[in-house]
DNA sequence: AATGAATGAGATTTCATTCAT
DNA sequence: TATGAATGAAATCTCATTCAT
C-alpha cells in the first residue's frame, strides 16, 4: 500500500561530491536536533559540529539556521503535498470512504516515514502569531475543493464551513499524529487510522 | 450565553498593593508579547518596560521568562478546563447536541474574551517534541470519559479509538481558533460553532 | 588560665532597646556569614534577612557591607591586641618562656572562644594586595619590642631580623589556628601551644 | 644560585599559534589584575580588554573569571612545589642547615620570579573558610616527612607537633614574603632568607 | 524608625557571524 | 573550499541602594 515513502530532505541540489554530501549531513543532523530540542533551543554552531563540518561550512550552505529550518519545512511540506495528491489521485476512482483512507494512509506514512522531518514541519515553532517569519503550513486548498464537491453533489452537511472544517482536519490529524509517534501506549496504526477516517469532514453524516 | 468571561490571568495572588500591581502588569505586558512574538523573540527587558517597571522587578516575580510563559499557560489553561467543566455541567441534562454545543461555545467563549491569553496557551511554542518542557495541554481525560460512556451506550462508532479521537478534537479545535482568532474573512461564529459541534466525535455518524 | 573570653561585637555602642538589639543582630549574623562564605559570597539583603530585620534597617546601622566587616574586624583586631597586652602584662615578672606561653594562649582562647569572628578577622579577604582597602592587621609593634629587648639583652640570635620574625610569627600563629579550628584530627589544644611556643623567635636558639 | 625562574604561567598547552597565545595573554593579564586588586574586584570584560582580545574569547578558553583564576593557583603552586623538591633533591647531601637553605632560597626565588602569580597563589582569595572551594594550598606532605625523619633521628625537639609545624612554617614564610614583595623598607633579601631559616622547624633547638 | 518593593547599573554569558589561515 | 578561533552585540541576571508606605 505505502509505496517508496523514503524522504529525500532535499531535492534541489541531488548532491555534488563532499559539498553535496556536507549539506545533506546538515540538514539531517539539523532535522534530528529541531525534532528533539526545538527551534529556539540549537544553535548552529552544535548543528554543524554534529554534522561534522566546520561553522564556516555551515554558513556557505545557509544563511542561518532559520534558512536550514525554512528548508526542511518546505521540503518535508511539498513531499507531504505530493505524497497526499498522489494517493488521491490514484483512488479518484474508489468509493469516498476509500479516497479517504487513502489520503490519511499517506499522511500517517509520511509521519512514520521520517518522525524527525514530520516534528520539524509539524511543531509549531517558535513563530508565534505575528513573528514576521509565516507559519507556513499545509494547504487546505486540495481538501477544500473537494468538500465543495460534495456540497455541491448534496452529499455534505449544509451546516459545515468548508474552510474551518478543512483546517480543522489537518491541524487535528497533524497533531494527533505528532502525539502518536512518541506516545507508549499508544493506538495501532490501524486504530489510528480508522479513527481519523472516521472523523474525516468528507464522511460527517448528513443531518 | 456567554457567562462572565473575564479571565484574571493570576488567579493566585489577588493583588496587594503595589507589588501585586507590577505582577499583574508584567503578566498582561507578558501575554500580549509573547502572542505577538513568541517566546523566543520576547526578552525580559522588553516585558519590563512594557509594563513600566525596572528590569529587577521582573525578577523579583519569576525567575525568569520561562517561569512568566508557564504561569500564563497553566493559568490559562485551568481557566478553560473549569470553563469547560461548568458549560459541560450546566447542560448535562440535556440532549447531547446541546452538550456538546455547550463546550464548544465555551471553548470559543474562552478565545475571544482574551485572545492573547489564548495564544500563548496554544501556540506550540518553542518545546520541541523533546525539549524537557512537556508541552502542557488540555487534558482529555472528561472528553475520553464522555466518549467511553457513549461507547456503552453502543452510541459511538466502535471503529473510533476514544483516546485518540478526543486528542484530535481538542487539537483541531484549538489550532482552528487559533487560524479564525487573525483570520480577516473567517466565518461568523456562529458558523464556526456549528461546524466544530458537526464534527465532534460524539456525534460522529455510527457505521 | 583562659579568663572570661566572651567576645562582644561591638563595645562602641552598648545596645539600647530594639536598636542596639538589630545592630548587635547584623553583626552576628555577617561574623557567621562572612566566616561560612567569605565577604564576596555574601550580601547586604541576606545579611538583612538572617538577622531578621528588614533591608532598610541594614543601611540605617551600616553604610554597607564592607562597614560592617570593617567593624567585626576592628573590633575582633582590638580585643586580640588588648587580650594580648593583658597577658604579656600579668606573666611580665615571670620566665620569658612562660610569657611566651601565656601570650600564645590568650591567642588559642580568643580563637577558641569566637571562632566565626576569628575566621573573619583572618581570612585575608577578597583585599587583593592594593584593592584600595588597606589589609587590616595585628600589629607587630609590641613584639617587635620585645625581640628588640632581648637583642639588646644579647638573648637573641642577632641573625633575625626583628620585623620579618614577628610578622613571620603572627602569620604562621594565625594561619595555623585558621587551620586547626575545622580540622577535625588536628593535634590538640595543649600540643598546639606547646608547639607554637616552641617555634616563637623569642626562643630562636642562638647559634 | 637562582637558577632559571621564568615561569610559564600555563605548562599545559604550549601555545598553538593563535589560540595559545590569547590563552597566554589572557593568563598574563589575569594574574597581574588578580594579584592588584583582588578576584572580587576583577571581571571578565576587564581581563578581556587588557588581554587585547574579545570578550567572548576569555568563554571560549575559560568557563568563568574563577576556572582562570584556579588555572593560576595550581599551575603556580605546582611549579612552587616541584622548585621545593628539586631544590631539597640537589641539596639532599649536604648538612641540615643548607637543605633548610635551599629550600627557602627556592621559596623566595619563586615569589621574585613572578611576584604577580605568587600573589594570586598566597592571597588567601575570597574562599571564605567554607565557601566550597577548598582553598588549595602548598603540601605539607614533603616537609613532614623530613621532620619525622628527624625526631626519629632524636634530632627534633619532641614537643613539637610536626603536622602544625609544617603547616606553622609554610604560612608564615608565605604570608612574610607577600609582605616582603611589596615593603619598601623591607630587609634586604639576604636578612629575610637568614631570618626564615632560623626560624624552620627542623632547625628549632632542643630543649 | 523600620520595612521591603522597586530600581537600574553593571557583571555574566551566549551565539550568530566573520575572516585569516 | 573548508575551517574554527575570534568577535561583540545583545540577552540574562544580580545586588547594592533608594524611598514610599
Amino acid at each position: 500500500m505505502a509505496e517508496d515513502n523514503t524522504i529525500q530532505i532535499s531535492k534541489s541540489k541531488p548532491a555534488g561530491g563532499r559539498r553535496g554530501a556536507a549539506r545533506a549531513r546538515l540538514l539531517a543532523a539539523g532535522a534530528e536536533m529541531f525534532a528533539n530540542r526545538g527551534l529556539g533551543n540549537v544553535n548552529t554552531n552544535t548543528i554543524a559540529r554534529a554534522s561534522g563540518v566546520g561553522v564556516g561550512t555551515f554558513y556557505s550552505h545557509f544563511e542561518d539556521k532559520f534558512a536550514l529550518h525554512r528548508e526542511l519545512v518546505t521540503t518535508g511540506l511539498s513531499t507531504l503535498q505530493e505524497n497526499l495528491a498522489r494517493a488521491s489521485q490514484n483512488a479518484k476512482d474508489r468509493p469516498l470512504e476509500e479516497q479517504v483512507r487513502a489520503t490519511v494512509e499517506a499522511f500517517v506514512d509520511f509521519a512514520e516515514a521520517n518522525p524527525a522531518l514530520y516534528k520539524v514541519v509539524f511543531a509549531a515553532g517558535d513563530a508565534g502569531a505575528g513573528s514576521g517569519r509565516p507559519a507556513l503550513g499545509l494547504s487546505t486548498r486540495a481538501m477544500e475543493s473537494r468538500l465543495h464537491a460534495l456540497r455541491e453533489a448534496g452529499h455534505l452537511d449544509p451546516g459545515l464551513d468548508v474552510s474551518a472544517a478543512a483546517r480543522f482536519f489537518y491541524a487535528g490529524q497533524s497533531q494527533l499524529l505528532l502525539w502518536w509517534l512518541d506516545a507508549p501506549g499508544a493506538p495501532s496504526r490501524e486504530d489510528l487510522i480508522a479513527t481519523l477516517e472516521r472523523l474525516h469532514p468528507a464522511l460527517a453524516c448528513r443531518r
